[in-house]
DNA sequence: GATTTTCATATGTCTTACAATTAGGATTTG
DNA sequence: CAAATCCTAATTGTAAGACATATGAAAATC
């Protein structure tokens, strides 16, 4: 009979818990110094090691960070997107490669999620946005590209869609998914006859984006959809039977 | 002249990266032990406290577990969707509080990503599902229910509309994004009014799910984001005038 | 007044020790 | 012989103290 949600023990764990609580709550503030350790030791009741192990718990999540030196200290972290983001890249990834996710369901995800920025890129794109787009279309046209190349072109070509609709959060929570998916698109080769569908496909997207077409971009990503699961689906075939 | 990346100090650091990789890499799989604290120690000739730092930092990312005793150890931890989604909200909760996010941008991305899903529920939707939303809105025609619990009902709510789709990886990336903006709609109060709105149009959305209506769904969840926004904006001036 | 030196303070690391927990084997007991 | 008990070894959790190192600021010096 020993249930408890989480082990009363512990005590790092429990520290750690009670600084990120007052940071959640405000009561502490951003870029405000922490107590030295030897304090936090003493308000505690505990020793030194047990306030550092808290404190490289929460540093390991970004919400503090340590200075050495006579001004130095703990200080309470500015999340940045790009933190945030790189937190959120490296919890998916692990997820996906951990759960056993199929190709099929991952992609029905990401594009999933794609679409729905797509009305607002459409409505929002800048002329950078539309360059850089044509830039990755570009690179993806290049003989000799190896696989993994052509693959992290795809994910900048998917970024930029999803930054073109200018609105942060949604970078930030689509920019993590699709990221998140790329070793499983590493997995598939894109032959030469792919390739050249798929840059289609892009120029497509690019094209109803320039116009502000959010129907067409829509239409174009469903087909994009739907020809990268047949391609998973045919790879993974093929794999099975050789 | 001090740019480095990142410090090439804070050997805990170095060392939690290096067994990050080989977890990441396969090198470590999951639910196998690590050497035990003094090994490691050892194998990466430092001491055991700054060992247990580095796996403090693990810890706090849900890749490993420790158990005491004989046989104890820490273990390569199995991600499960639960852990990462509580940390994803964890990190979108902070980061929604540190950026001065408004309500409006926020708002927009989270019905942004539900109508990405609202085609998949309606498709695949179950009598269960349907179920759970309309005890949700049970809930929230409750008289005299607190603000804070309509909200936690709204969430319930949404969150079932997001499971209907039948996705683990759409549900794990949308419930995170959804739960992390409840802090700021708990900003919100709702009128009896409003209220009534409200539960008027998750109705809509429950009763198109029933008829597995995709367009329907998508109307209503258009309209109930249209009205949240301007819901948001009118509590934002009444409350930056009076 | 500008530069160098010193110093105080804080984190980073090491060493050693002990407490607590747990599995499994040795021992005792029925 | 079987079962319950105790013991032991291994491992993490915590403590205390020491030294190393970095860093900003004050003090001394030119």
């Amino acid at each position: 009979m020993k249930i408890m949600p989480s082990n009363p023990a512990d005590l790092s764990a429990q520290i750690a818990q009670s600084i990120r609580d007052a940071i959640l709550a405000g009561r502490l503030l951003v870029g405000e110094r922490l107590p030295s350790e030897s304090e936090l030791a003493e308000q505690f009741s505990v020793s030194r090691p047990t306030v550092r192990e808290a404190l490289k718990r929460l540093a390991a999540q970004n919400l503090i960070r340590t200075q050495r030196g006579a001004t130095g200290g703990a200080f309470v972290n500015h999340l940045s997107y790009e933190e945030a983001h790189n937190q959120q890249i490296t919890t998916s990834t692990l997820l996906l490669s951990m759960n056993a996710i199929s190709f099929d369901v991952a992609c029905e995800a990401r594009y999933a999620l794609e679409r729905a920025c797509a009305p607002l890129s459409a409505q929002r794109r800048t002329d950078a946005h539309l360059k850089s787009l044509r830039a990755e279309i570009g690179t993806q046209s290049e003989p000799d590209l190896p696989d993994e190349a052509f693959c992290a072109s795809d994910v900048a070509f998917h970024r930029a869609l999803v930054d073109a609709a200018g609105n942060p959060v949604l970078s930030y929570q689509l920019a993590g998914a699709v990221e998140a998916m790329q070793p499983l698109m590493n997995m598939i080769t894109f032959t030469a006859r792919s390739r050249v569908r798929i840059i289609g496909l892009h120029s497509q997207i690019a094209d109803a984006l320039e116009r502000s077409d959010a129907a067409a971009t829509d239409a174009s990503l469903l087909r994009l959809e739907s020809y990268t699961r047949d391609l998973g689906r045919d790879v993974l075939a093929a794999r099975a039977k050789g």
